[in-house]
RNA sequence: GGAGAGGUGGCUGAGUGGUUGAAAGCGGCUCCCUGCUAAGGAGUUACAGGAGGCAACUUCUGUCGAGGGUUCGAAUCCCUCCCUCUCCGCCA
């Protein structure tokens, strides 16, 4: 969420930001909503102090020895109700106009930074730097071919439990898997992450705080007869872990690993990446999140991009950082860092990672502060995939591929695996 | 799922209609005292929003789980919802 002052005064700034994006948006409106609101607080609660005073002048009349029953009293009494009558119509109308000023303001994506480049889609994005050689041949398999050979994972008898965009692991497939989040996690939690096992169903308000609500339901799977939703990212029960909460300055960084498994609708995608592990309705991932100070985040947002990337590495995965462009930003996020993992199979580098740096937005839609001495301010929050752990499989399976047909695994995952590499068996 | 109890400040815990944002204790912070330590003394210690001021700050409003209601006045009375705990049932 913006910053509401930041609209009232100085709304061309703010619109001027959001074209970056691609948003054309008129504040003016807004603007107007939101002084007015202003102007109906300041009139509500000086009528509240008139009224409370009568409550107090009651009060001390009647301990003077007033009866109840006097005049004095039935005369304040009738100003008393005149006041509340007055107080209640102003209230009316300020409930309507803040109601609509909220869903407004949650409906506006977050400010791209000032080191965010421009661009207008992802044709715009800037490499930043590369890591490892690209392997390249002519008869490299795609990893669900490499995965049918081996019997990793079972794609139709998925489609027969739930859907299609599901995937069965099995037997060396599932291992891996395994093996791949318990990595990932150990990693982490060797660097001073703090590990989180979040619950998978999270309410509206969680993610209306990280900001996939309320203008992408319909990216998230719904339960029916409860307000709960399945979870697209740990992103947001872990936002929620300290959803209106005063953290001590002296606390911060916090840094949390989280891994959970994701699910998304992938709505408008149909036909794309309809094989293999990509893009699935369900996948599992393993999450980094940081809550800091507001003027560590710039720090915190490479070191973050640096402890994902660590991943990769280990892991022995050429690939590429992204930054984003204006234009290609999430929602929440104001400047965000891609990781792009070389799939040989495919010959393409494919998104396993993405880091963004969320400044305050996400902290003031879930009111999540810091404080030192007197002063508290919201803190600032970001995320970075640590990582996607089926699209890891998948390079793993295309990377390591092998001319006898096995998968030769990166020495980091033997002890996790029980075995050097993936033979057809 | 059934029955009961309860939700008050960082914590424990008073408060059942009148200047109570809230006693007391603990904890935290500041200062004083004291060879050191321990002990002691004084003060201070919620959040949000607004108005005024360059600022330190002053002031107003709201907040005692959430939302409504009664009343001149609500932490206190009424209604709805949420959550927690105990017992029973069920269950991995």
């Amino acid at each position: 969420m913006l910053d509401q002052r930041l609209i009232r005064e100085n709304p061309s700034l703010v619109a001027d930001s959001l074209a970056r994006r691609g948003l054309n948006v008129d504040l003016s409106t807004l603007q107007k909503i939101s002084s007015h609101q202003k102007d109906l607080e300041v009139e509500r609660s000086n009528l509240q102090a008139k009224g409370n005073n009568i409550g107090k002048e009651v009060g001390q009349r009647l301990k003077n020895g007033a009866t109840p029953s006097s005049k004095e009293i039935a005369d304040l009494r009738l100003l008393g109700n005149e006041v509340k009558q007055k107080v209640s119509l102003i209230e009316e109308k300020e409930k309507a106009i803040s109601k609509t000023l909220k869903e407004e303001l949650l409906k506006l994506p977050n400010l791209p930074s000032i080191e965010c480049p421009d661009g207008k889609d992802e044709k715009d994005n800037k490499e930043i730097r590369r890591w490892g050689i690209p392997k390249r041949g002519k008869d490299l398999q795609n990893h669900w071919e490499i995965a049918e050979r081996l019997d990793l994972f079972e794609t139709e008898r998925s489609a027969k439990i739930a859907q299609s965009r599901f995937v069965t692991l099995i037997n060396q497939g599932a291992r891996l898997e395994r093996a791949l989040i318990n990595f990932m996690l150990d990693l982490h939690s060797s660097k001073g992450y703090k590990e989180v096992l979040p619950p998978v169903l999270v309410n509206s308000a969680s993610l209306t705080g990280s900001g996939q609500l309320p203008k992408f339901a319909e990216e998230s799977f719904r339960c029916a007869d409860d307000d709960l939703w399945l979870t697209p990212t740990a992103e947001v029960p872990v936002t929620s872990l300290h959803r209106e909460e005063i953290i001590p300055m002296k606390d911060l960084p916090l840094k949390y690993v989280a891994y959970s498994p994701c699910f998304r609708r992938e709505a408008g995608s149909y036909g794309r990446d309809t094989r293999g592990l990509i893009r699935l309705h369900q996948f599992n991932k393993v999450e980094l999140y940081w809550f800091v100070h507001p003027e560590e985040s710039k720090a915190a947002h490479l070191e973050i991009t640096k402890d994902a990337e660590a991943v990769l590495q280990e892991l022995e995965l050429p690939y590429r950082v992204i930054e984003l462009c204006a234009g290609d930003l999430g929602f929440s996020a104001c400047r965000t860092f891609d990781l792009e993992v070389w799939l040989p199979g495919a010959k393409a580098f494919r998104e396993i990672s993405s880091c963004s740096n969320c400044e305050a937005f996400q902290a003031r839609r879930s009111s999540i502060r810091t404080k030192q001495e007197k002063a508290t301010q919201l803190l600032h929050t970001l995320n970075g995939s640590g990582l996607a752990v089926g699209r890891t499989m998948a390079a793993i399976l295309e990377n390591g591929q092998q001319s006898d047909g096995s998968v030769s695994l990166p020495q980091c995952l033997i002890p996790y695996f029980g075995d050097t590499q993936l033979s057809p068996e």
